[in-house]
DNA sequence: GTCTATACTGAGATAGAC
DNA sequence: GTCTATCTCAGTATAGAC
């Protein structure tokens, strides 16, 4: 059957995101989806590759507007654009999926800290790094490349966290994904724009 | 002996920070360590309890130091101290450690993404985010309990992710533990003292 | 091309001998 | 306190049925 692939990216993608990849079995993965535990690994490879290839499914339309927001962006005449209107080409097109995908956007900000988000980051979202962290640099030109580079983590930081620890549509207090969103570029933006505290380039290489 | 205790908790705090808890198998430890399988269950219990142990054994020392300078903070007069006084009495004691328990420092990173720290973190960290969280908000009065408790959230986001993923002492970049403090206490402050965007109270419990 | 049955290796955990 | 043997369950690999 066809549905095979998407009855297990499916189930896998609802337990990874509430369980955690690494908690959760092929083998429990197969009893809900109702299908062989060899169809995984004919279908996906391994366990990893199915985390790979369920994450970059969802992932990709969304770095794809990221983009298409940026570019809109700086073609906008009146210089770079500001940090908050970058952080938010950034953060809204993930944020406005929250309602709709609660589980992904959860799995996703838990891989940072599986560590397997080095993994597959480096490999799907290593153009749209670049490219947000020359336009902040452009917003910002009072931080030298390496504190540059180090404030981008601290997004990245708190991104993650904030996707996998704030409730969203939980039992407790629940916050909409509007919210949030507002709430990280305002916080971000005034971090992003504190003075720079490095005033030497930091050893490369 | 009593050496097989300390034995095990030092291969496995130094494995564990190098390859992360999940990916470190008992075996592994046991192997390195020289001692038997069933002597980490006799001791500790089981592997997650090994973790505990191995936490805490760092972590108890660091919230110590937290509260104190804490209290030395607020015994000062003059009103309450500042968001940059309670950052630095928050983030100074374990990022003054980072040379001397490097490993360490990574894994308490891992963990917040591997999901442990939520168990670890309500049964030993609960009372030391309740009284930093009282403080920020005295020192951020335009912020509501629901917005401050949110950027509390993203304080501990842009941490965790510092301590796994900016290299200290590693290969590329090494970045000095007292120059990721800075940084942090900078960008964070400048995040906290952002104006507020939540304008009337979320939905509690 | 798809899927099933089964086996292999290595994981954490435990009971019991010493 | 320590160690051997063993249990269950994990991810993986493969031979072969449809």
């Amino acid at each position: 059957m066809i549905e095979t692939q998407e009855k297990i990216l499916a189930t896998a993608e609802r337990l990874f995101g509430e369980q955690g990849y690494a908690a959760t079995s092929l083998r429990h993965i197969i009893a809900e989806a109702g299908v062989n535990l060899a169809a995984i690994h004919y279908h996906f490879g391994s366990k990893e590759d199915l985390l790979d290839q369920l994450v970059m499914r969802r992932a990709a339309p969304v770095n794809t507007e990221r983009l298409a927001m940026l570019d809109r962006l700086e073609a906008e005449p009146g210089g770079p654009p500001s940090v908050e209107k970058v952080l938010e080409a950034f953060l809204e097109p993930p944020f406005r999926r929250i309602s709709e995908f609660p589980d992904l956007i959860k799995l996703m900000g838990r891989l940072y800290g599986e560590g397997l988000m080095t993994v597959i980051g480096e490999k799907h979202f290593h153009n749209v790094a670049i490219r947000f962290l020359a336009a902040l640099g452009r917003a910002l030109p009072h931080l030298s490349q390496a504190e540059l580079r180090l404030r981008g983590q601290l997004v990245l930081g708190a991104m993650s966290h904030t996707m996998f620890y704030v409730p969203v549509s939980g039992s407790k207090a629940s916050v909409d994904g509007a919210v949030l969103l507002r709430e990280l570029i305002v916080f971000l933006s005034g971090g992003l724009r504190a003075p720079a505290v490095l005033p030497e380039r930091i050893e490369e290489k």
